[in-house]
DNA sequence: GTAACGTACAACTAAATGGTTGTAGAAAAA
DNA sequence: TTTTTCTACAACCATTTAGTTGTACGTTAC
C-alpha cells in the first residue's frame, strides 16, 4: 500500500536520475573520488548551479549523499541506492523466469497426460 | 567514440523509459502476456493514445517490440533490453569493487612497507 | 457492404526538466 | 579584516514530457 507507493516513487526518482549521461558520469566520479561539488563542476561544460542541481537529483534518488568538510561539500556515492535499482531490474528478470517455469510446467503436464 | 555515444543515448532512453510507474507496470504485463495495445490500455486510467505513447517510449528504448496479429498489435517485452540495463548498473557496482580492491592494495603495500 | 474495432498520428495544453544569471552567506586564505 | 572560495537558492527561459481530443485508415465482424 503506502510502502508500494513509496517504492514506486523512489523508483521513479532513481531511474530518472540515471537517465541522464551527465549524472551517470557524476556517479562514476563519486564512486571513485567523493569529490566536492565544485571539483565535480570542473568536469562539465555547464555552470556550477547546473551541476548543483544534478547532484540534488542524485541525492533525492538516494544515489549519493553530501558530506560537509569545512566549506566544501563532498558528494559520496551511496551503494545501497545502486543496489536497490539493480534489484528492481532483477525482479523483472525474475518475472521472465517465472514465465518460463510455467511454460515448462505446461510442457511437463502435457507430456504426463500422454499426448 | 560513436559507439559510446550510442550507448549513452540508449541508456538515456532505457532509464527514462523505466522512470515512470505506468511504464514499469506495462513492462510486467508484457513479460507475462504480450497483450495488444488496446488490451493494455484497459488497465490504465488514461486514453488509448496516451498508452500508445508509453508503448512507443518503451519501444524506442528497446524494452519492448510490437508484433502485428491481424488488426491488433501485440506488445512483447524484450529481454535483451532489460538485460542490457541490468548490465549497466552492474558496471557501476563493479566500479565499487575496483575501488575496494585498490583500497586493499593500499593496505597491502602499507603493510609490506613495514608500518 | 456497413458497422465496429484497433491502430496511427497530428495538434494542442500543462507541467516538469535542464539550463542560465544573480544574490547572499559561511568558511578559509590573504 | 578583507578577500576569495564554496555553497545555496531564487527567478527566469527553452525544451521536453505526459496527457488530451480529433481525424484517418486498415482489418474484422455482422
Amino acid at each position: 500500500m503506502v510502502v508500494e507507493k513509496d517504492n514506486e516513487l523512489w523508483a521513479d526518482r532513481a531511474f530518472h536520475a540515471l537517465s541522464d549521461a551527465t549524472r551517470r558520469d557524476m556517479m562514476t566520479r563519486c564512486v571513485r573520488n567523493s569529490p566536492s561539488i565544485s571539483t565535480l563542476a570542473l568536469a562539465y561544460p555547464m555552470s556550477f548551479a547546473a551541476v548543483q542541481k544534478h547532484v540534488t537529483v542524485l541525492e533525492r534518488a538516494g544515489l549519493v549523499s553530501k558530506q560537509r568538510r569545512g566549506r566544501e561539500q563532498l558528494v559520496v556515492a551511496e551503494r545501497s541506492g545502486l543496489r536497490r535499482a539493480s534489484e528492481l531490474l532483477g525482479e523483472f528478470e525474475q518475472l521472465w523466469r517465472g514465465r518460463l517455469d510455467r511454460f515448462d510446467d505446461l510442457l511437463q503436464s502435457d507430456t504426463e497426460s500422454g499426448h
